[in-house]
DNA sequence: TAGGCGAAGATTGTACACGATCCTGGCCTC
DNA sequence: GAGGCCAGGATCGTGTACAATCTTCGCCTA
């Protein structure tokens, strides 16, 4: 944590890298300022290099850029959250299929390892951590898939549905998520695609259905715009 | 015709949406350099903007952008092609099965002149202009589908199909392709969203039918690499 | 003549400075 | 006291200069 004195230079590419990570652990929350010269600062580098880093940001929707405003962590809004689950649902599910058809025992063995630093962080307390690596289980399945095109697509959805998570999670046992996980590595161990997708599909859902869409819970008027921070 | 003396200034957005308009109606080819200056000079922007531009157009996929050597319109791969394809087919016919849920007579009216301008286009021989109304058209199906997040997704598969249609389109008769739109507005104006769903995943299916992805029809070895420019 | 080395040119990467725009807070007027 | 106006500050947008890197081409050597 004594990471401090960054310094050093960081290119474009790993401040994406590093802002991501700080977004997909909840280290900084939905509707955040993120000044150009705070972000430089803190990196060590430049307006330009922020500049670029936010763009590519913007880009992947994990953060809205303001002409003549600024950039701000985005705050989904529920029909947006709904609609980054929909397209996770349409795709994901296939994906798994596929998945299941072309893993290897070696991309069981890294399934397996990734599981277990779930469960590690889990158990550490550290939910930040572990929901990323919940992210990063989903984009492994999509590279084990061998569809770069969807697994580039999927990544920005699942980034933003930590953002998503990030707002409308309504607390309950994190843990069904890697039973989910644990079914899904089994299909795709026996090789058994209707199973992995019919699982990944139900998965998808799981995760919907742990969210508090309902019409209007948090409201994001321009009212709590300037009460929350 | 007459745009020279384009000057005047031009926002990043603009450099983006010419470039791609340019890259739709096949006005530049795959694997074309894309100097800084050289975009910069052409439309009166300093550099700093055209790298906007650039890199944006790399998030999209249109473009890719290398360390230290410069941005190259892509050349997307066989693999590629199809992977844009099976995405598209993912994703595409349940959008059309929601957008005859909800399409409305104004809906359907735009979608008309839109056909009507497509036809034009193929009548007056611009295959390019026709080729981007098509892809036009499906971001229409989205729009209307109401699903910002599956158009933004959309959106960049039509220009990276764009891409593909260039490099790998065995020429045929273009109009199978109106007939097709031709009846996805019919299922929309009837609001039968089953059919519409099926219309589109044919439609796709015919389109992917219609490209060249023999295994090694156009190699693309740093040999033609070499020959090419 | 083939191969490797090195310098010059070209192109991209980054920092910085200046101009434009927007937000904030105080003041003036009604 | 309320509302509008204006100036000051802060922040972003863009052009430009300089540094880093790559490519190319000529030259030297075996």
């Amino acid at each position: 944590m004594r990471d401090l004195e960054p310094a050093a230079v960081s290119s474009a590419e790993d401040i994406v890298l590093r802002l991501t990570e700080a977004v997909h652990e909840h280290r900084i929350a939905p509707g955040m300022k993120l000044n150009e010269d705070e972000v430089g600062d803190v990196f060590g580098v430049g307006r330009t290099v922020v500049r670029q880093a936010l763009r590519t940001l913007g880009h992947t929707g994990l953060v809205r850029i303001e002409r003549n405003r600024g950039a701000f962590v985005a705050k989904p809004t529920i029909k947006e959250a709904r609609e980054v689950f929909e397209a996770r649902a349409l795709l994901e599910p296939q994906t798994a299929r596929a998945a299941a058809e072309r893993a290897t025992a070696d991309d069981i063995v890294r399934l397996e390892e990734h599981i277990d630093r779930e469960h590690a962080a889990v158990a550490a307390g550290e939910s930040g951590q572990a929901l990323k690596l919940s992210g990063d289980f989903h984009l492994e399945i999509a590279r084990i898939a061998d569809h770069q095109t969807i697994e580039e697509i999927i990544r920005q959805l699942i980034s933003r549905s930590s953002l998503v998570i990030a707002l409308y999670w309504k607390r309950r046992a994190a843990l069904c998520e890697s039973h989910s996980h644990h079914a899904l590595i089994d299909a795709l161990r026996r090789n058994e695609p209707q199973t992995a997708r019919d699982l990944m599909a139900g998965h998808l859902v799981d995760l919907l259905s742990q969210l508090d869409l309902t019409d209007k819970p948090k409201v994001q008027t321009s009212l709590r715009e300037a009460l929350e921070p």
